[in-house]
RNA sequence: CGCGGGAUGGAGCAGCUCGGUAGCUCGUCGGGCUCAUAACCCGAAGGUCGUAGGUUCAAAUCCUGCUCCCGCAACCA
């Protein structure tokens, strides 16, 4: 009989940094997935990637002063690695600049152009003609200008092409609300309330201001942008319409694509739109997972190096970093990441739960019976029930990993773990052990013991594939042992199994120490931060005229509240030595009302007001961003007077 | 009134669909054990279930108002 196909995928990753711990999860996520299925029988493929073109990618490698393939090339590498380093066994890995791919994205633009699902409109926004580039009214910098070299945009209308979206408006959201496809499902609600209910716009699929990019074949100004080029890549990778594999019939529909949940509405919305359009099956489901936040803050550059999955991995373990991941992180939920926290649980669950258990169990059957048990066997109290939890666990976590609930897949095990622990107390081998006659029943518990952790073990194994073959070693588990079918059995280890007893699988961690130590890591890199902004060229050059066209003033802030309906806005009444006035900064997530109220700014006095959210700015206040893309605000010297005129 | 999610012992979460002993993990305290990685096992303390009302014999659970957090959208830097 045919293996059952299984086609899992993680999001095609934009190598323009490194990765960090966040990619982390969905991969590790998607390969123990991928182990389990392989595990159960199916036939597994397991794609993951990086999605290598695109105007940043081009900009970085321009900086770097290196062709913009030679960039990714490197930081591909640097991706790869991890995955080795975390023992992701992916089945294939998609590049978006190979040439098969590059091919597919091609005939399905032509094709959706020929079905006249994709038309030639215009794109109209802010030129920046020195630059030739277009940018969105929120990318303009403070002055309405270019954010690239800061002179005047004109409202310019751009060919483009567009993909129709309408057409399927009522099948996606039908898709999204009537059926599992989405999980966890609370999320359709928002998806249908804002992008469908208000009508869902064509989609702008092709630009022509950046050149890294799969070129349009029937129009050479164009190349195809993100949409198509990076989504499509699900089904090149099975050789859809190219002929470096052939693995369309056999995989698609995809079983699960796991992503974030900040790539959420483009696999909810756009891609299917994309599938329907082209009249082609939809995948099952859309798993959804949150971000890592890192001791409540967002994953930002600047923490990238304290968790530095690399850094971690080398001091922990990749198993137990994995695992750490896995079993805190819910589906759909945010997750907290801190050392204290990872720490705390390697410790509990893996060294003192499972390691130890392994450790005292084997150090018994050495102990008592020189490594080998004997045939002759006895059964007694509290048997049954450590029988009864470890034969039934396999059903357990076969459920919740149908649900992609690996937090509660891993959960379910350490259940076990935990019994088997209270086994040793309720059965004391100890006590047993100091007469003869016992000794057949000292061998039964010790075998029960060995079972239920070769039970664990097998369950465990794609999760944390590198540690559970050393305990199969430890416990005397053959490779025939350790199988998916066995893993609800009991009576499978050889009678006389003979043990072996090896290195300390999960070395306790003391917390303070190494808190301690990650600190002094986290104040080693800290100070190099400083230099890594990335320093904007310098505009070019003006006249001194030009300059004193800015008219650059000091004011006291005299009053200062939150903008109502705004997260980011504060509204600041000034006294300019002019009468004062009323301006509105985007700075409310960085200073509070009080922070600012009496305090003298920078303001740019002759700007032209704007009314932002129903509030009337007359004026900006000067400030400058840091490293992580705050702001922070220039305070002149308060001695100078209100209105003084800075130049 | 843009949309959505959340507020439960010190921390993190479950319970809410289908009202009726408030449960789990970690931490704290006390005890037990000694096979084991100072690990394991047992017990205890600790909760006005955000707030104000309502429905009900009975509400963490249903309804309404309010406060605060978070995400999306918008806006801004």
């Amino acid at each position: 009989m045919a293996k059952k196909p299984y086609y899992i995928t993680t999001p095609i990753y934009y190598p323009s940094g490194n990765p960090h711990i966040g990619h982390c999860y969905t991969t590790v996520a998607c390969d123990s997935i991928a182990r389990y299925r392989r595990m159960q029988g199916y036939d597994v493929m397991f794609l993951t990637g990086t999605d290598e073109h695109g105007l940043k990618i081009e900009q970085k490698a321009a900086e770097k002063g290196v062709t913009p393939k030679q960039y990714v090339d490197e930081i591909v590498e640097i991706f790869k690695k991890l995955w080795s380093y975390m023992n992701v066994d992916f089945d294939r890995y998609i590049r978006t600049t190979d040439d098969y791919h590059v091919e597919t994205v091609q005939k399905i633009f032509k094709a959706l152009y020929d079905k006249g699902y994709i038309y030639k409109g215009e794109y109209s926004g802010k030129y920046c003609t020195p630059c030739e580039s277009f940018w969105t009214d929120s990318q303009l910098d403070e002055n309405g200008c270019c954010p690239e070299c800061h002179r005047e945009v004109v409202e310019a209308k751009e060919e483009a092409y567009f993909l129709k979206m309408s057409p399927f408006a009522d099948r996606i959201e039908k898709l999204l609300t009537e059926t599992d496809f989405l999980q966890p499902k609370t999320r359709a609600v928002e998806l249908v309330n804002n992008f469908i209910k208000p009508g869902l716009e064509d989609l702008c699929v092709s630009r022509t201001t950046f050149k890294w990019g799969v070129p349009v074949t029937f129009d050479d100004k164009h190349v195809v942008y993100v949409w198509i080029d990076a989504l499509s890549n699900y089904i090149s990778a099975l050789g859809f319409w190219n002929d470096a594999y052939n693995d369309y019939d056999k995989f698609w529909p995809a079983d699960v694509h796991m992503v974030a949940k900040d790539i959420m509405r483009f696999h909810a919305i756009i891609w299917p739109a994309m599938l329907m359009a082209l009249d082609l099956p939809l995948p099952k489901h859309l798993a959804v997972h949150g971000w890592i936040t890192f001791n409540g803050q967002k994953m930002s550059k600047s923490l990238g190096n304290v968790v530095d999955p690399f850094v971690l991995g080398e001091r922990y373990g990749a198993d137990a970093i994995r695992y750490h991941i896995l079993r805190e992180m819910a589906l759909g939920a945010d997750s907290s990441f801190s050392n204290e926290i990872m720490i705390n649980r390697i410790n509990s669950d893996l060294a003192n739960g499972l390691g130890n258990l392994v450790s005292r169990t084997v150090a018994m059957v050495e102990k008592y019976f020189g490594g080998t048990l004997p045939k002759e066997k006895a059964e007694g109290e509290f048997d049954s029930e450590l029988i009864a939890e470890m034969t039934a666990l396999r059903a357990k976590v076969d459920e919740f990993i149908d649900k992609t609930q690996i937090n509660n897949a891993l959960a379910e095990i350490f259940k076990v773990v935990s019994r088997a622990n209270k086994y040793i107390d309720e059965t004391a081998p100890w006590v047993l052990a100091k007469d003869e006659a016992n000794k057949p029943r000292l061998a039964g518990v010790l075998y029960n013991l060995l079972e239920a952790i070769r039970v664990v073990s097998s369950l465990l194994c794609p999760f944390m594939p590198s540690t559970m073959p050393k305990i199969w070693e430890q416990i005397g588990a053959g490779e025939a042992d350790v199988t998916y079918e066995n893993a609800e059995k009991y009576g499978v280890l050889f009678a006389e199994v003979t043990v072996k007893r090896g290195d300390v699988l999960f070395p306790r961690i003391d917390v303070e120490k190494e808190i301690e130590e990650l600190n002094s890591i986290i104040a080693k890199n800290a100070p190099k931060e400083e230099p890594e902004i990335e320093v904007e060229p310098v505009a070019p050059e003006i006249a001194f005229d030009d300059f004193m066209k800015v008219d650059l003033r000091v004011a006291k802030v005299t009053a200062c509240e939150k903008v109502k309906k705004s997260k980011k806005l504060l509204c600041l009444q000034l006294d300019d030595g002019m009468g004062g006035r009323q301006v509105v900064s985007g700075i409310a997530q960085w200073y509070s009302p009080e922070d600012l109220i009496g305090k003298k700014v920078v303001i740019v006095a002759n700007l032209k007001p704007v009314t932002l959210c129903g509030v009337e700015s007359k004026g900006m206040i000067v400030a400058g961003d840091t490293a992580d893309g705050d702001a922070k605000v220039i305070f002149p010297d308060q001695s100078l007077p209100c209105g003084s005129k800075i130049h």
